[in-house]
DNA sequence: CCGGTTACGTTTAGCACTAAACGTATCAGA
DNA sequence: TCTGATACGTTTAGTGCTAAACGTAACCGG
């Protein structure tokens, strides 16, 4: 059946008929937040589908790669505890420790105890590890740069004010 | 532990640093992408934690308000195929197959064989599956509008078509 | 030195999703 | 009138997440 997969995306539907739609439905509502928050979403899940598919011909997922590359960018010795991690993450202590397990399973780090507390957990890259992330983020910096060439300087800084007002009324 | 709940946000590591740790890990990568697209993630991500606050006060999660939302706005008699349904949203067959299911059990929609088509399935709105979404659209509309009200018009727009730029070079 | 509190990490149940296989209905062309 | 292709919907296994409970280590005040 037509599951729309990863390399074949849907024809989304115009987010003009959806505000149309509740105008009509819900005289009075106010329709005007649609024409800014589904479009972000949209995009973002776009971005999302597109770095899955990229990484996916490395064996990769996009869970792995954010584990990866809080450590590789960290520099020497590629070695973080899992609270610093965590604090470089969008996603719970408890998601952190199951990536790790999954890219313990796979060789792509190793556990130990740390050096500096001794309730701490000390993750390293192992070579493997620190050899594909070294591919991916090259390959993805690479990737991802054309895609936002479709921006001016000017508009990626409008872009980047707009999200940190969004960001600012949710308190952030 | 500290597991930033749904209620206590973390505070997010500055996206100018990530730029500069993969420039001076890796010289040369082109890190420009950085500043576009780790800031329009965390916002999406914002966006829908906020939105899932707000709808757990009325008892409702976000993917069955997506299921009520587009039968709700498609207007009388507020029923839809299953196919129409996925047509409208950015998920699979199976996963509205499944949200049709949950919204079923917990009697907010029921299922009929479709009366223009005998392999389709209508879906139709409950009167507490109406109920339920008008409360909860007007809320959130109200909601989001605020939010969305440290945009002027003109940064609206120009959101827009940043986000439309990605899209076509994302080939959408 | 002891007892409470806080910090670190892991484990578990439950949830929502994808991908893929499946069953069934419908249609179009030989 | 078959027959193969296509459309519609469901089911299932696997994935990755959250929230919450848990165990252990360290710290701090009396």
């Amino acid at each position: 059946m037509s599951n729309y997969p990863l390399d074949d995306p849907p024809s989304t539907w115009p987010v003009s008929d959806i505000a149309d739609s509740w105008a009509r439905e819900l005289p009075g509502a106010r329709t005007d937040s649609i024409a800014v928050i589904t479009p972000l979403w949209r995009t973002a899940k776009a971005l999302a589908d597109d770095r899955r598919r990229t990484l996916a011909a490395l064996d990769l997922d996009p869970s792995t790669l954010d584990l990866l590359s809080v450590i590789r960018r960290a520099g020497r010795p590629y070695e973080l505890t899992t609270r610093e991690i965590t604090d470089r993450t969008l996603v719970t202590a408890g998601a952190i420790s199951q990536r790790i397990a999954r890219a313990e399973e796979a060789g792509l780090v190793s556990r130990s105890p740390s050096t500096a507390s001794r309730r701490a957990v000390a993750v390293r890259l192992t070579d493997a590890g620190h050899q594909l992330i070294e591919t991916a983020v090259r390959r993805l910096l690479e990737h991802e740069s054309r895609l936002v060439e479709a921006l001016s300087d000017a508009e990626r800084s409008a872009l980047a004010t707009c999200l940190a007002k969004i960001d600012a009324a949710l308190h952030g």
